[in-house]
DNA sequence: TATACGTGGTT
DNA sequence: TAACCAAGTAT
């Protein structure tokens, strides 16, 4: 036994046991109906600090939309980001489209199934690397996620942040000697779904544990203070200012977010980041003026919050009429009908303002 | 290593 | 309700 953290922990039991309990109780989920490694690839990234609930649709009409790699190489951005609409992090949908198309173009289609070429893949980190290895392709590599933190951090009684990076290399040399040579797909999976379903952030359900018996944490019954995380700082608001402007025709101006940082590529309202309440029609007009023509501004139409994980947009919307169409289409600046603006893929704060005001 | 990067659900 | 949480990755 190399590894200190195993002496004297009944090793094989456990994973019969991990294991077992997957086999009787795994929940029935799309992604778990086949084994294809590009299906599982999709699930695993759309998985990323995601709800499986949240996910689950979304997988399903992505599927059904982009079946096979060779499908997904060949969409338009456009329509990409259209399918991740509302699931966040939206830089992973466009990573998984750039690593398919590699994958059609060097490995002929076939999802590499070697930990370095898998991982030489854009936005497949450590832990996709693992679950698509383990799960697809039934190789022992583990796959540490949040819940696989938290449930060895309980069964182990280990005491480091999991908040810090260096926390997770920590987790994968013990799981390299625990993880089961014999079922890795199911050893792992039934780590996430112990975390899932039972060994829960919060009054795990130690009762109905298949390894309790294993738990040290148990034992010394201190489940509820493991594991140990550092807290996250609140994220800043910020006040915006987003502005409806309408032609003639009825038709409302949109334009595409920068193609990198926060919302990259998203569609969006104008709108600026203002500095004050008391002053903000007063810039918002001053800048709109110059970039549009507009004529005078509305009143406020309505107000949007939306939270971000390091910052919160506090948007206060307005409408403007310009005579004719003053501002010319390009890439990023689209004039578009009620009908045509359902095409275009837009941060959650802005379809609420396309439901309220358009 | 710390921070950027979304969104919705739970307590 | 504010805080926390959810199958992380890139930089």
């Amino acid at each position: 036994m190399e590894n200190e953290l195993l002496q004297d922990f009944a090793t094989e039991s456990f994973r019969e046991s991990l294991v077992n309990w997957f086999y009787e109780n795994q929940r029935i989920l799309p992604w778990r109906e086949s084994k294809d490694a590009y299906r599982v690839w999709v699930s695993e990234i759309m998985l990323q600090q995601t709800r499986v609930e949240t996910v689950i649709p979304y997988y399903e009409a992505f599927m059904r939309r982009f079946p096979t790699a060779e499908d997904l190489a060949a969409a338009d951005e456009e329509d990409i980001l259209k399918a991740w609409e509302g699931l966040g992090y939206y830089s992973r949908v466009r990573n998984l489209q750039s690593a398919v198309k590699e994958v059609v173009e060097q490995y002929g289609g076939k999802v590499p199934d070697t930990k370095e070429e898998i991982s030489s893949l854009k936005g497949v980190g450590p832990y996709t690397a693992g679950a698509i290895l383990s799960i697809a392709y039934g190789k022992p590599e583990p796959a540490v996620d949040g819940n696989v933190m938290r449930v060895l951090s309980r069964i182990l009684l280990i005491e480091e942040d999991i908040a810090k990076p260096a926390a997770r290399k920590r987790f994968e040399q013990v799981l390299y000697e625990l993880i089961s040579k014999e079922d890795p797909s199911a050893f792992n999976q039934g780590l996430m779904e112990l975390g899932a379903l039972i060994c829960t952030p919060r009054s795990p359900g130690c009762l109905l544990c298949p390894v309790r018996p294993h738990c040290r944490a148990y034992e010394a019954g201190v489940q509820e203070g493991l594991p140990i995380k550092s807290k996250k700082k609140k994220p800043l608001p910020k006040l915006m200012a987003a502005l409806i402007v309408r032609n003639e025709e009825g038709e409302v101006l949109i334009e595409k977010r920068p193609a990198e940082g926060l919302l990259a590529r998203l569609w969006q309202f104008p709108n600026i980041e203002t500095a004050g309440v008391a002053t903000q029609k007063e810039e918002l007009a001053a800048w709109a003026e110059e970039q549009f023509q507009v004529e005078a501004l509305s009143k406020p139409v309505q107000t949007v919050e939306h939270v971000f994980s390091h910052l919160i947009w506090q948007i206060t919307v307005y409408e403007a009429r310009v005579k004719g169409r003053p501002i010319g289409e390009s890439e990023s600046r689209r004039w578009v009908s009620k009908q045509e603006i359902e095409q275009f893929a837009f941060p959650v704060s802005h379809q609420k303002i396309i439901q309220h005001s358009i």
